[in-house]
DNA sequence: TTGAAAGCGATACCAG
DNA sequence: CTGGTATCGCTTTCAA
């Protein structure tokens, strides 16, 4: 068996109660006493049980992270900061990937629920919504958006201005003298996909081009959408000059393609995408991009959690943060 | 506040006791009172609280798994895949993320103790080891090894078949007429370096070639290891006609390098890899490589590690799975 | 078949 | 500064 809080109380020959203040420093202990259990602790290799603590009304020292899937760099990033900002307070992280599907997500906010996470890192599924759920939870638990935005006026979000990103890159682009620059999106269900198109036309606006609408590609996030949308582009009478990517899924179909008709970037035509991920650096030529500060997004989202842990407000007005975007230039465009 | 054991018991009108029983399904409890318990926990959203139910000495019904990072299809479908099967017999899953680093493994080693974790799937770090802190742990709940071997004595394993895998690649390299055929491997201090080179060597020594250690460069398992060989082979009197890139991280440094050099694949050089991502499929060329069936190891692992939490036994025999691997033919070798 | 009551391990209040 | 004790939510004997 484990050691326990009696077990370090009986070797330091001291209550339950002096062991519990010295380990936990809170109310009033000797030096001596404080040395005497720490010793014990020590020796027993004693670490507290949770569960017990966490009975005692008191939070469960648990985050759930609820995401789509854990594939790039962006994922990465985000579970492994906050895996690290969470254990400096002494929290754990609680994963669950649902894939987008509608039924795990559901399950697992279930799961979360039951293990009384203390609060919830929420990416919503791109298809369906489990919002009445998501509602009963968050009377009890803070829950953040994270990068997708659905309960603007419930929920506290923490997302990357792919509005501005999307505007960012198109102006490069436009810069660069393309006037015919082709958007290959996936769902525009939610904001990530509403917002790139979104900013792309803004800046199509700005410059005083009319939207071509044959230029606009919408479909899911995927490989093979990515892969056939750029076969129709290449099809039409008036071919494309670039191609702005909507995500790294329909990227590698987009350069899938591109080689399989060999043509050439960025001699033939400039390819620009939406997230960084470490293989866009090593393709050839590497890819240029806009990146989000991925770091920057998990500090703020486990920072404002927490935040809402400890101060518990039954109905808080939800704050939003929206982190910035960076291009990142690359050789994968050129002047025309 | 959230409702509890009680407040279903006193809308259903019955004792705690039943209740727990009813929900439970032990003991007996008549059709009619299973179903006013089940009526009332339904119209209160009850959901048990498991820190509660886990403080009866019973297992905490979460399992860490403390890995390297979540960066590769590879991990992506092993916390998929374990995220599922677990919440299907009601565990959760804490993730924690070591990076290569020793002392954070520490950190989550203690944390996943505090948090009375039933059992923890466990990829060393690469470098340093926390043995005593381990060896302590696996007396109190099984620890699974996944994907490194450490202590083969004392700890379950589950592991892919890297020199079978190394021995496959070789072999189709040599049976392509390759006769120098390099290998850019990273650390050898754990079974997975060893186990490839091994297998390496293996091939060559069935084919009767003499191992050439100029050929053989070991470093780590980064994509600069992978630029830096292979520049370094590019320089040597009689350079390689293979490449085998020890990891998808190697393999970006080779391509990099190779990228730079125009050195064009497969006529100029062939090269090979270990482990599919996404990516590599989409490469052009696409890249041959020898891939771990990821879906049985997760399902391994976690079948073994709940059979040792279910039949607890302080000191079981270890038991390791090696599961095969299967070569992945593309395009980026050709026949000499 | 049901209810009362004793813990599980830790915290926190109240006396001393 | 320290020790007893009620308490958290639930499971589990033991009686009824």
């Amino acid at each position: 068996m484990v050691a326990t809080i009696k077990d370090v109380a009986k070797r330091a020959g001291l209550s339950q109660a002096t062991v519990s203040r010295a380990l936990n420093k809170s109310g009033y202990v000797s030096q001596e006493t404080l040395a005497r259990v720490e010793q014990a602790a020590a020796e027993l290799g004693y670490q507290p049980n949770w569960m017990a603590r966490g009975l005692h009304g008191k939070s469960s020292n648990l985050i759930g992270l609820l995401v789509p899937e854990v594939m790039s760099l962006y994922d990465n990033s985000v579970i492994q900061y906050m895996t690290e900002k969470l254990h400096a307070h002494n929290y754990g992280l609680m994963l669950c990937i649902h894939n987008e599907r509608a039924d795990l997500d559901l399950k697992y906010l279930q799961l979360l629920h039951e293990k009384r996470v203390a609060g919830i890192i929420y990416t919503h599924p791109l298809n369906g919504d489990n919002s009445e759920l998501v509602h009963q939870l968050a009377e009890h638990l803070p829950i953040i958006e994270l990068n997708r935005r659905r309960e603007a006026g419930l929920l506290d979000a923490v997302l990357a201005d792919n509005i501005q990103g999307a505007r960012q890159i198109t102006r490069y682009l436009l810069g660069l003298g393309h006037r015919r620059i082709a958007l290959i999106m996936g769902e525009d269900e939610l904001t990530t996909g509403q917002n790139r198109l979104h900013g792309y036309q803004l800046a199509l606006t700005e410059a005083g081009l009319p939207a071509d609408r044959r230029l606009i590609r919408i479909g899911s996030f995927s490989r093979q959408h990515g892969e056939a949308a750029m076969h129709d582009l290449l099809d039409e009478d008036v071919a494309p000059t670039a191609i702005l990517a909507g995500s790294n899924r329909i990227l590698m179909g987009v350069l899938k393609t591109l080689t399989a008709r060999n043509i050439h970037i960025p001699v033939d035509l400039s390819v620009a995408a939406f997230n960084d991920t470490e293989w866009l650096q090593i393709w050839n030529p590497p890819i240029t991009t806009v990146d989000i500060a991925v770091e920057e997004m998990a500090h703020w989202a486990v920072d404002l959690l927490l935040k809402r842990i400890s101060v518990p407000d039954v109905k808080p007005t939800p704050r939003e943060y929206l982190l910035g975007t960076s291009l990142i230039i690359r050789e994968s465009c050129r002047a025309v």
